[in-house]
DNA sequence: ATGGCTTACAAAGTAAGA
């Protein structure tokens, strides 16, 4: 009898206004564990009621005013939460919980800035906080990559803003001056990921040379006919865990719903 | 034509998203 292990990430742009759809993805999907950005509400305003009436007892709460906001809503008890702050600012960007899991699993819930418009950190100081957050996370997992006791075990999942592959833009040709696609911020993030050699899951599942999004915005006439998506949200796994991958899906159908969130929620399924 | 839309907010227009 194996046991299974369902993580999910989803940008809910609001959960106070979008926590119908948040109790109907729980229920139809059942991941143990869901992962949220941008909730836009401080910790007192989230609402656990609903959640905990499906048996999410376990909430991990990182709000703030009206801006960002990261939760972790799950089935499984926590051992241990805590959060980072980045580029000397108090926004709620980032929740890290130990998962009471069979030798314990470290998951890191990230909201990246989006950065802005002009792709230049002189002139832009959004684009540079996106530089300076990615930066300050490469560092810490270097750091980390260093330190004798070698972390284990660990997911990092959340909105990065960044596509950095061809096939994670709808045109990589349009989109190589667009913010979340710049050489720059993709050079960044591959940074981060070296640093622990974190595997990209959905790239496990989904080869390179095929399309892959998570987002799509809210100003096409018809998002899912001009499918103009990227792949802004990502979920990362240590080394140790890559053999334990069992499947990976991108929840499209959530971005058709009534009132969607712009980005889609994914799963990934471990066999622990 | 990626910004055409969407969100929060000491509520009409502003800031922000990406």
């Amino acid at each position: 009898m194996s046991r299974t292990l369902t993580i999910a990430t989803w940008n809910i742009n609001s959960v106070r206004l979008r926590i119908d759809q948040v109790v109907r993805f729980l229920q139809e999907r059942q991941p143990d564990v869901l992962c949220l950005q941008e909730i836009k509400c401080q910790d007192d305003q989230f609402p656990f009621k609903p959640l905990r009436k499906l048996g999410y007892e376990h909430v991990a709460v990182r709000g703030q005013k009206a801006y960002h906001g990261v939760a972790i809503v799950s089935r499984i008890p926590f051992l241990n939460t805590t959060h980072r702050l980045f580029y000397d600012k108090d926004d709620a960007r980032h929740l890290e919980v130990v998962l009471d899991v069979k030798d314990g699993l470290t998951l890191h819930n990230f909201y990246v800035p989006a950065g802005g418009d002009e792709p230049d950190p002189e002139i832009n100081e959004k684009f540079a906080h996106k530089l300076g957050f990615m930066n300050e996370m490469a560092q810490w997992y270097e750091g980390m990559a260093l330190e004798k006791k070698k972390p284990a075990r660990m997911v990092l999942v959340g909105d990065l803003n960044i596509a950095p592959q061809v096939h994670d833009v709808w045109s990589h040709k349009d989109l190589i001056r667009v913010v979340s696609h710049t050489p720059v911020e993709v050079d960044l993030l591959g940074r981060v990921q070296s640093s622990l050699h974190w595997v990209d899951a959905m790239r496990r599942f989904v080869p390179e040379s095929e399309k892959l999004y998570s987002w799509w915005s809210y100003r096409a006439k018809d998002w899912e006919a001009s499918n103009r998506g990227r792949r802004l949200d990502h979920i990362w796994v240590t080394p140790d865990l890559e053999e334990n991958l069992r499947s990976m899906s991108v929840v499209k159908e959530a971005r058709g719903w009534e009132r969607a969130s712009d980005h889609a929620p994914v799963l990934v399924t471990l066999g622990i």
